[in-house]
DNA sequence: GACGCTGTCAACACTGTGTCGAGATTTGTC
DNA sequence: GACAAATCTCGACACAGTGTTGACAGCGTC
C-alpha cells in the first residue's frame, strides 16, 4: 500500500503526525491513475481494484468516491469535452470559410490527440455505457448544429450550391471526422496518417459543401 | 430445458427412439439463439448461459461448440461479410460512376440493414475483441482498395480533379459510410434517416471525388 | 464386447463487481 | 478538551459470470 501511495503522492512519508490524504487528493489520485492506466490498456482490462490500488486505497473506498469505473471515465471525458469546446471558441476570429473549417477541425484534433487515451476509451465505452453514449451524442449534436447553420448560411448567400439537406450533410461530415480521428489516433487499419488527416478532412468538407459534381446529371 | 428445445427445434418431442440432436443442429441452434437475442440486447448483456439455454444445452456443452461468445459473433459476422461481398459483386454491371457508387453503397446498406443486430453487435465488439477488429479491418481495407483504384482511374482519365492522395480520400469516405450506417441503424442521435442516408452519402462521395471547390484558392 | 469418437454436464476454481456494517479519523462547536 | 457529527476506510460478504475438469453416456465398428 505504501508503495502505491508513493506512485501518486511523490516521496515516501517521513515526518510525524501526517494526517491521511484529503478526499480531494484521493479523487484526483483515482483520476490520474485512470488516465495513466488507460494509456496502457483498455477500460475493460482495468479493474476497480487496479484503480483503487493505484490511488492507494481499497476497493470499497473507491466506491466512496465514484459509483463505478464508468463514472471515472465520464468525469475524465467531461473535462476533455470542455477543453475541446474552449479550443473551438478560440478559433472564432478567423476569416474565410476554408479557414473556419480548417481551424475547427484542427482544434478538435489537437485536443483529442493530447488525451488520446481518454478519447479512445470513450469511443470504446460508447458501446456499453448509455451515459457515455448520451454525453457523446450531445457533443456531436452541438457540432452538427453549428455545421448545419453554417451550411445554410453559405447557401442563402449563394456561396454554396444546394443539394442534400444541410443537416444530413452536416451529420455525415461530423461522423466522418469522428471515425477518421478515432482510426488515426488508434493507428487502426486503414487509417490516415496524423500529418495528412486534417488536409484530407478539410478537402472533403469543402467539396461537400461548396463543390458541384461535374457529373451531377450524367447517369441516374 | 424441454421448453428451450421447443423454442429452437419446433414441436415438442413425442415419438419414440429419437436420437439427440446432431452437432450441426446444436451449432445452428446456438447461432440462431445468438442472432435472436442480439435483437433484444447487446452481447455484453447476453451470458454464455443464455446462449446455452436458448439452444437447449448446458453451459459446458456450449464450450464444446464455441470457444467463447465472441467466437459465435465472429461466425455470424463472417457470414454477413460474405453476403455483403456477394451483394457488391452483383452490382458490377452498372455503367457510369454515379451508378457504381450508388449501387455499391446501397448494396452494403441493404445487407447490414437486413442483419442489423449482427452489424451493431460487431461494431460494439470491435472495441473489446481483437479478432472482430481484425476481421472488420480487412473488410474495410478491401473497400478502401477498390475505392482508391477507382479514384486513381478517374483521375488518370481526366474525369476527376487532383487533390488529396486517393487512398486518404478513400479511407475518409469509407469510414464515413461505416459510421453513418452505424448511426442510422442504431437510431443514434444525430443520425440520418434511413430514407435519406444513401442520397446523402452518394452526394458526398461524388463531390469529394469529382467536385472542385469553388473556394479552392479563396483564403490561406 | 471393448475400443474410440462425439457429446454432455455437475461441480469446481477463479476473477470481478458492488454492498454492508463496524470502526477510525477529522472537523466543528461549546 | 470533550463530545457529536460528518467524513472516510476497509474486511468480509453475496453474487454473477467465465472457463475447466473429470466422469460418463450413446453410437458405430471391428
Amino acid at each position: 500500500m505504501a508503495v502505491s501511495e508513493e506512485q501518486v503522492f511523490g516521496r515516501p512519508w517521513r515526518g510525524r503526525r501526517r494526517q491521511r490524504p484529503s478526499g480531494d487528493q484521493r479523487e484526483r489520485a483515482i483520476l490520474e491513475t485512470a488516465e495513466r492506466l488507460l494509456g496502457e490498456r483498455s477500460l475493460n482490462e482495468i479493474s476497480v481494484d487496479d484503480l483503487a490500488r493505484g490511488a492507494g486505497i481499497s476497493r470499497p473506498t473507491f466506491y466512496f468516491y465514484f459509483a463505478s469505473k464508468e463514472a471515472v471515465l465520464l468525469t475524465l471525458l467531461d473535462r476533455l469535452v470542455e477543453e475541446a469546446r474552449a479550443g473551438i471558441e478560440l478559433e472564432r476570429l478567423s476569416q474565410g470559410p476554408l479557414e473556419v473549417v480548417r481551424r475547427g477541425i484542427a482544434s478538435v484534433h489537437e485536443t483529442f490527440r493530447d488525451h488520446r487515451a481518454i478519447a479512445l476509451a470513450a469511443a470504446e465505452m460508447r458501446a456499453s455505457s448509455a451515459e457515455v453514449r448520451e454525453l457523446w451524442a450531445r457533443v456531436i449534436e452541438g457540432f452538427v448544429q453549428e455545421t448545419t447553420a453554417a451550411i445554410e448560411g453559405e447557401r442563402r448567400r449563394g456561396a454554396a450550391p444546394g443539394g442534400a439537406p444541410a443537416r444530413d450533410l452536416a451529420v455525415a461530415l461530423n461522423w466522418m471526422n469522428e471515425r477518421v480521428f478515432q482510426a488515426t489516433l488508434s493507428s487502426e487499419v486503414p487509417a490516415i496518417s496524423d500529418a495528412a488527416v486534417i488536409d484530407t478532412l478539410v478537402e472533403v468538407w469543402m467539396r461537400a459543401i461548396y463543390g458541384n459534381s461535374a457529373l451531377e446529371d450524367e447517369a441516374g
